[in-house]
DNA sequence: TGAACTATTGTTAGTGC
DNA sequence: AGCACTAACAATAGTTC
């Protein structure tokens, strides 16, 4: 599974998925009673919202689960935050190799122009992919960065964005997903019930 | 459809179906490159979670669209961990800074070798100052890169508790979701872009 | 856009462990 | 509660209009 590059069937999918999406939690509040709040927002930033009773009440109860949780575990530095610090983290190795890659690579044609003796832009035009490389993933970050600096300091839980894009390192195994893997961390237990 | 009125199959299809729904958003994400946040509420009060890249990111975008925000901002103070995060941010911040200098850096050189004619290592050997402060830099953020590293959890989904009760009524209508005559809101028309 | 159609694929309830 | 299995069922990609 893979990120569709065709725009147009992308958003044929997106919209067909939002509705099963929706229609699936739906029946989820139906059968068992449950409470879901949904926000969705589609690859141009479009928010949809899906919510039982409504997205209000399901926010209200989400923060203050969250407050009293803040009490509870503040020693573990581990909690939600920490899935934030992680794409972040991501990001700045994703970074990081690029700017290794990149310095690599012009410490290599260096080399071999100084043995050659060739013009730099002869060289440049056959090895130019690390550049155009580098100019995508600016792009690709830049689009994080606008969308996360604006609230970098006076948002609610923890400020900063990572991502979106093409990547997704999520453990998509092959036949189910596997949720063990992530840290479900149960604050059920101290929560409220 | 109707509500399962058996306790104990009730928790299973639950389970069953929240994951269902997971997996299902996060194919959307992978997909699309949709950003998805999902509250549930279990009929027994317990929450669960969703988000890509992550609950709070969504958040912040959803409430950074609704004007009606300022009561969960004050509520949920600035923690340490965000003061980390921030930091780490702002480490990312800068990393992309320095991959825009050495990328027109390259790209001038290059130019200018272009309308001078003049072989690489010439110029290189004069403006050689903006390598040598990548690799300084590159140095520092790899120590940053391993003090963050411990703490980092991976993933982007967790679990987490509290409470609910409730019904529905959905009505997947023609052209957009119409959740007018539920309980709530189509914030999506009204949404940013 | 969206709706209808359909072959294909994926999900799930029920079951036993 | 979780895992494996499977018949019955539902969702969807790719079309058409």
């Amino acid at each position: 599974m893979k990120k569709l590059q065709k725009e147009s069937s992308c958003q044929v999918t997106f919209s067909k998925r939002r509705n099963g999406l929706f229609k699936k939690a739906s029946e989820i509040c139906l059968l068992c009673g449950a409470n879901i709040g949904i926000i969705v927002f589609s690859p141009k930033g479009k928010p949809f919202i899906f919510g039982h009773p409504n997205i209000e009440t399901i926010l209200d109860r989400y923060f203050s689960g969250s407050l009293a949780m803040d009490d509870y575990e503040n020693d573990s530095a581990t909690t939600e935050t920490s899935l934030c610090f992680q794409e972040l983290y991501d990001e700045c190795e994703e970074a990081l190799e690029k700017l290794k890659e990149e310095k690599k690579r012009i410490e290599h044609t260096k080399e071999a122009m100084k043995n050659k003796g060739e013009f730099w832009w002869d060289e440049a035009i056959d090895d130019n992919m690390g550049l155009e490389e580098l100019e995508a993933y600016l792009k690709a970050i830049e689009e994080l960065r606008n969308n996360a600096a604006r609230k970098a300091n006076e948002s609610m839980m923890c400020d900063v964005v990572a991502d979106s894009g093409g990547y997704f390192d999520f453990g998509i195994a092959a036949d189910a997903f596997n949720f063990d893997h992530c840290p479900s961390q149960d604050f059920g237990a101290a929560g409220q019930l």
